[in-house]
DNA sequence: TTTATCATATATCGGTTTGATATATTTGTC
DNA sequence: GACAAATATATCAAACCGATATATGATAAA
């Protein structure tokens, strides 16, 4: 079967804005892509090794003073490699929440703990909200570009269901209450 | 450091609920948990091997007419180790969305991908959506057990999400047609 | 001015998990 | 009776994460 390693096609993505380092692209999937994608360094640097060999990017080393830094940029095979994959249709959407987990175990620990995991979990949400919040608000400054309005999109969809974990947190911490009370 | 391995915990939840053997465990992971959790045969029988070792879960073969069947039981033991790993905070929320991925990197395939990308996922929503809400109907009839009270609430944060998304592709799709019409 | 800390930058390793597959029996259907 | 589907256990390569090692440059505090 075609290759179907995911860390190929984020990488490629990225280097399709522009030409970037491997430490870059980590900074990358820890604040843009973090609400719906991650990535460690031990699958960013192999990679880069393996695309590279494929003709997938090149290697351009660019370091100064001493200081280390090889900046990878796509090439038209690369490309052509990411466009196929976009047009695919999505193998896989999935979510991997411990705090469901462990809600739903919950009758281990009683109510008690699960009313504290959720307020730590609305916590968590809000902080979110305030930064995908930002970004949507920055973003609309540039929304001529095409690169951005993609961006715009999937910080709206962050937003959304932020706000629906939020409401939901009120809703179960409500429930909770009735049933405890009783 | 402890053990910070998910499915040890995963398997020890279930089995707090009942004793079963690891095929059945396959089927909620793809069926109830399927909205929040995963996991597969090959982390479900190793791990289950290695918890037996640990005297965490003891194994029973009830095989009949042939058909090899291993039904496993949480010990004290085993319990505990759940209560202590439910206690403590939850380590990580992941979103693992392909759907995201190719709509942020869609400016290489245009808006109309992107469009099409946003269709699919809106069905699939819909169809998740369905069965959410019939696991919601038919768990009204079972509140009174703690159990069941806890299953409820992530089927109820299930349906909230997935109504988010519903209305993320509507306003989405909205977007598009307004952005590519100028 | 020296020292500590943080940011930049590449790279690897062990352990966890997935996805696919192999094997074998029973049950249900045409 | 033949065939497909469900039940059931198990393993393997490949993918991926989290932690760590290493080293330099910049910045701030002492």
């Amino acid at each position: 079967m075609a290759n179907t390693k995911k860390m190929d096609y984020v990488l490629l993505g990225l280097l399709s804005h522009e030409p970037m380092t491997g430490y870059e692209m980590k900074k990358r999937l820890d604040t843009t892509l973090r609400f719906f994608w991650g990535g460690s360094y031990g699958s960013i640097y192999p990679t880069l090794n393996q695309l590279e060999k494929e003709g997938k990017v090149t290697k351009e080393d660019t370091s100064s003073n001493g200081r280390e830094k090889l900046s990878y940029s796509i090439t038209d095979c690369g490309k052509d490699a990411l466009i196929e994959w976009l047009a695919k249709p999505v193998e896989k959407d999935e979510l991997r929440y411990e705090t469901l987990l462990k809600l739903f175990f919950g009758n281990e620990t009683g109510m008690e703990g699960a009313m504290e995991h959720i307020e730590r979990f609305e916590e968590k949400c809000k902080d979110e909200l305030v930064v995908l919040n930002m970004f949507a608000e920055n973003l609309g400054q540039y929304l001529e570009d095409d690169t951005h309005k993609h961006y715009y999109l999937t910080v709206k969809f962050g937003i959304k269901t932020y706000e629906a974990y939020l409401e939901w947190c009120r809703e179960a911490k409500e429930q909770i209450k009735e049933w405890t009370k009783k």
